[in-house]
DNA sequence: GATGAATGAGAATTCATTCAT
DNA sequence: TATGAATGAATTCTCATTCAT
């Protein structure tokens, strides 16, 4: 008996997030897919339920990568600001030195098929970084808004000014950083 | 019959819009389409050069309706400070208003088919506010960073705050309000 | 504009049956039967909603025929016996000189897609010849039995005898008619 | 060690009229055999040729059974009328207490891949019923008719009947049984 | 013998677009 | 201008069967 092979799931996964940052999101197709990873489109259908299925897989695969990669090194008892902004590196990093899991991510942020299961399971993963704004809070460093509200500082225009730099082939400078760092901790901050 | 023509094109585009966020961006169809603006797909080719046309020609018709809604009344020579408040309010209320307008935008602030003529178009209508960061800038009030990078701060965060809001039927209080633009200002303003 | 042409909805009904009967009711394909009527498989669904509507209509063109066949020139004034022997002989032929249709219908008598309703639709076209049994109920020429009991005793064996005769070729002698007529006679008659 | 093998081979036949039943004779895959049978598709194919020798091989057993069920206990040296009777009773009884098998036969009388010695070979199992109608010809009791038009008055519509009270499920009576086999034997004798 | 993985072929259906009127 | 019919190409997904262990 063959045994289920973990890289040809892998290899369908990359597969997909490759072709989506290649023809977009609206011209994907099953079979596309299966050409780029080398199996037959039936086989797809024995490691993942559906297409749907499938997109999410990415989805939550590169989200994990991605927080991983985010806190990985990070020391959280240093002083919030310098853990805010190692954070905010890291994540830029990652981005930037994984364009292909950035953009299915950014293509992916408004799509219906991410059901409300699957960003919850996807924000579990940012837990740490949850956490840290809360104490912020706690300790008056942040304002007192709802969380929601303080993340969507620090993420949505992050991602946004990446994905311009990205699409423009522009280096993110150092410098780049620090601003955006800049602006996301005076905005946060009581 | 002038009248006539652009009334059954703006019949078809709200069409559009309506059943793109009925059933989601990567199911629609043309004859879908057809059949909520009770015409026939071939008509559509008469007012729109093929599907990605009409699609673009929605956005740019709701970007075009958003900026004409949020700069109606605005007094510019008042302090930048309540300019700025002003346009936030006005434009959180266009969304609140227009959910659909606003959902379809955000459906495909990232889908491939924008094409940077599409894009640039679309900004275009919003260069009364380019012009008034800038101004800021030049005062001194706002931190000297790129433009992209400033103005990625005042809407990123607020769509995505709105989406929030209102996928789960919230209300966006005064209170929310207020609380935006302040993270707003604190962030931008040196 | 193009108007929808009936006979291309004939001809579509006449390929599905005759491409049953040629390769079988389970290897049947929307193509296929695309490719005998000669026109696009996206046509199909213009003129039927689906696979089994499509077969339905089949179905129910058929028995139509088959009925208005069936009761055409049928003096019901004369006696019962020689109604029946009529109607019955008349039956036959119509099956005999019209194989197709009679041995679709054998293919789709116990298929679940023919639903109550159309069975239902398919028995209205043979009402007047449940009116005769019920007559000759009344008239207490036939057996005291339910209807349905009767019913089979007429249709089920003629049927199932018919489609021997046709699968080998053989021919249907008056003869053999007068048998069949002599066994249903004896059989309901009180 | 045959045991075992023996048994496996029955739990198939078993599962594909379980599944044939309950999702109908076009629905049915050999995978989905397999999940109900709890084995392997491969297994499947150790015991069967294929698709159709199983279906096949599902035919004849309940055809075996049947007639077994059918014969067991009938003492041929009674009166005709009295062994008509009581087969005709025990036939009707494996049909009401094995539904499975008789709706399976029923979907399965008119599928093409009953071809000619799958039929003969089912049909050789219910030769002492040809035996006995042969010996009520020879006796002059029954019409002196070819044996396939008498046997069709017994058996077709019978089974039709059985059909409507299996699907209505509604009892099959006393009473029923007796008419039916009044009618047979009205229709049958000279 | 037994199995789960693997697959090419093919299923039903829909698509964006054009045709003929 | 306006239209419903028409379609080749494409879609997702399933199938019967075989492979490799």
């Amino acid at each position: 008996m063959r045994n289920r092979d973990e890289r040809k799931e892998e290899a369908i996964i990359n597969a997909s997030i490759k072709i989506i940052n290649e023809i977009g999101f609206s011209s994907i197709s099953m079979s596309k897919i299966a050409k780029l990873a080398e199996v037959s489109p039936a086989t797809i259908y024995i490691y993942f339920e559906n297409k749907d299925d499938l997109l999410r897989k990415c989805y939550l695969m590169i989200k994990k990568k991605m927080s991983a990669s985010m806190f990985d090194g990070i020391n959280f008892k240093e002083p919030i600001k310098d853990v805010m902004n190692n954070l905010l590196i890291k994540f830029i990093a990652f981005c930037i030195n994984n364009k292909d899991y950035f953009m299915f991510i950014e293509q992916f942020a408004n799509a219906p098929i991410l059901n409300d299961v699957c960003k919850k399971e996807g924000m579990e993963y940012f837990k740490p970084m949850h956490n840290l704004i809360s104490k912020g809070k706690e300790k008056k460093i942040f304002k007192q808004y709802e969380l929601d509200i303080l993340l969507a500082f620090i993420f949505a225009p992050t991602m946004h000014i990446l994905k311009g730099y990205i699409e423009n082939n522009s280096r993110v400078t150092k410098e780049v950083m620090n601003n955006i760092s800049q602006i996301i901790w005076d905005g946060l901050k009581i």
